[in-house]
Parts: structure tokens; sequence; C-alpha cells
DNA sequence: GTCTATATAATGATAGAC
DNA sequence: GTCTATCATTATATAGAC
């Protein structure tokens, strides 16, 4: 509150509604904060909310534009294309970040919970959200092929890769609400555990080393 | 409507606030659907719904309950305890039971959608999923124990099978909506592969009948 | 850009007649 | 039990002054 030179004081108060519906939404839910609210909390009017946004929809559309983005940062190979998933990562590698990804499912913790209903009452976001799913799931599914390929993971079918990446996608998307009914909680690596326990079985013994796969245990 | 003969047919209008919330939490999710809305829908007046209901949580609380009830139809021994699972069923028969219960979680698809933000907004509908789910977790983590005892799958340790249980668990309760975001969409076979993708490579190769396992494919 | 003031509508909920 | 009537409250959204 010091400081506020640049020539947009402006698009400050834009950013404040956010971080404000952002941390309303992770309390409350969606459903119980209006924009009355939001516009308390970020010490501006109601009538100015409406200034920078066109209705509450808009505001959450952007917070998971914000989240698409974090997420797209921590996945993607840094360079040109943001939605491939790098096809080198190892399965350590990518339990690795999603660990990291769970430190963003916690910040914007409300999707998690109420990311399903409002797809479902929002056309808009809906198709947003269908249009960044379907470009991770052909990420995540491309590199699971290269480790089929190469050996890291068993010779499954087609179908199965298919199967076994959604699985993952929707362990990933809701571990955390269901973590947070229980009470108390362990650290993010709860989520690890639960995606390691998915993907694991799919490993092979060897990483891709050896030609003969032996069972273990 | 031709028969009501019964001295209740007082509670028939209760039943039908509840099969008229239903279908429309259904179609728009619960936070569209206000109890105005619901007494429309029942052929009732909205100060009616009140003589039955204190508000709309206690609608969604009851239409939980009946969920949770013909759930454990489904899952329980038939005998007197409903919350145990039996220990003798195979994973055959476990995933038949799960195809089955696809279909009532289809017949009350805005759970699928809308529970976990319930959840976080009414600490009694809260309350009465955490005491839910720790009997069912509990039972499904017995038959796994069983199940590990009886070599049908793998000599997994404590915190693998805890992990898998709940793993499966999530699954459960949401892959119904996040394969309706797709739009159309394949029978509830969808749900039960997504189960079998996650509990499959835990199975032993013979199924317990044999003291050697040995790596199938 | 931001505020104040306000319009409009819907919501949850109650009181009392039938 | 059920309805009609009604209320206080809240929400979204806009208009216009500053």
């Amino acid at each position: 509150m010091l400081r506020t030179p640049t020539t947009d004081g402006a698009r400050r108060t834009r950013d404040r509604v956010l971080s404000s519906a952002l941390e309303l939404f992770n309390e409350g839910g969606t459903a119980a904060v209006s924009t009355n609210h939001v516009a308390a909390q970020a010490g501006i009017s109601p009538g100015n909310l409406y200034y920078w946004f066109g209705d509450k929809d808009e505001i959450i559309r952007e917070l998971y534009a914000q989240f698409v983005a974090a997420y797209e940062r921590l996945w993607g190979t840094g360079g040109s294309d943001p939605d491939k998933v790098p096809l080198d990562l190892t399965p350590d590698e990518v339990l690795a970040r999603l660990a990291e990804g769970a430190a963003l499912t916690r910040r914007y913790a409300f999707l998690s919970r109420d990311l399903l209903g409002l797809l479902h009452a929002d056309p808009a976001l809906a198709a947003e959200y269908r249009a960044v799913r379907e470009r991770r799931i052909a990420g995540f599914t491309a590199l699971a092929h290269a480790w089929r390929t190469r050996g890291v993971i068993r010779r499954v079918d087609d179908q199965t890769v298919a199967d076994l990446v959604r699985a993952l996608w929707i362990v990933a998307e809701s571990w955390l609400a269901f973590a947070e009914i229980d009470g108390v909680h362990s650290g993010s690596d709860h989520g690890t555990r639960l995606l390691r326990v998915v993907l694991e079985p799919y490993l092979t013994p060897d990483g891709g080393n050896a030609d003969l796969a032996v069972d273990r245990r």
C-alpha cells in the first residue's frame, strides 16, 4: 500500500479482486461467496468490481486460467510449446513434479471442490476446461507411450494406457478435497502416494534397462 | 396419481419433494436450484415445502442418506450388519458390483459433481459423510487384507493397501462427473474400466491358487 | 477508475387462513 | 397438511456523480 507508482495503479485493483476472490472461495466455496463479499474483501465498492468483471463466473474463469497457466509452467518444456510434456521425463521426475503440483492444487483448493459443479453450470468454463484437458491428457498419453516403447512401463495395450492416464488425472484433481474432509492432514505427499499406488505397478522392475522382466517381490 | 388410499397421503408429499429435488439437482446442480424451484416442480407451495423440510441442506442430506442406503444395500451381506463387505467376494464379483454401483452413481449424479463442495459448506453433512466413509473404507480394507492373506492380491504392505483403497474410492466417487464433461458417453462400464486399471495390477496371476507367482505378459 | 445510490429480482423463511 | 400472503435479506447489475 506504499507503492503504486506505475501508470496503471489501475490494474492492481483487478488483481486484488482476483486474490480476494481466491481467498474467499478457498474458505467458503464459490456458492457461498458473492461479488459483494469479494468487493468488500478487496476493499472496493461493489460497483467498482463490475467495472473490472462482468460477473462472478468471469472471476472464476480468470482464476481457473491462472491455475492452468501455473500448471502448464510446471509441466511444460519451458520452450515454445507449453502444452507438450517433455517425453524424456522419468517416472521419478514425474512424481516429483506431481508433488510440486500439489502445492498448486492447494493454492487453488476451491477448484478441487467446486470445479465439477461449476463446469456443469458454466458452459464457457466447461469449454475452456475441455480444451485444456484434451491437450494435457494428450501430453501425458504421449509420455506414457514413450515410456512403453522404452520399456519403462509394461507393454499394456493402448486402451489400458488411456484408462491409466485418466485414472491418474482423476486422482490428481480430486485427492486434496477428499483429504480435506478427513480433517487434519499429511503433507502434499499424501497425493503423491495415491498417484504412486496407481502408477507404480505399471512400471517395469528395471525401468527399461533390461530385456527380461522378472516379477518383483 | 390414482392411488393414495393409505392413512398418510401425507408422506407422499415429502417423497415428491425429494424426487423433484433429485431431478432438478441432477439437471442444474444444487447451487442453481432453490427451494422455490423444488416446490414448483413438486407441484406444491413454497410454504408447504418448509412444513416438510427445515431448509435446502436438509433435503440434500436426505437425498444423500437415500444414496447411502441404496449403496449399502448393494454391498452389504444382506444380513444383520449392513456395513460389512462380505470377505469372500472375488475381484470379479467386486467389479460386477461396482458396475451396478455405477447405475446408482448416475441416479444421484449431482453428488458426483457437488458433494465435495457441499461437504465443505455443511458440517452436518460432512459428519454424516465421514461416518459413512469410515465404515466403508474399513470394510473394503478388510476385504483387501483378506485377499492379501489368500494370495488374491500381491503381498504389498499395509500402507499400500490403504492407499490403494483410497485411490479406488476417489475414482469410484468421481469418474462419472469427469465423464460427463466429455459429453457423449460410453455406458457405465467406463467407470468399471477405470477402477479395473487401478486394481488389476495388484491381483496375482493365479488368483491365489498357486504358491509361485510368475510375471504375466 | 472509483464511489454512492439505486433498481430489480430472487432467496430463504414465517404467519395465519383454510 | 396445504395454501396464500408476505417479509426481511441478499444478490446481481446499472446509472451517474466525482
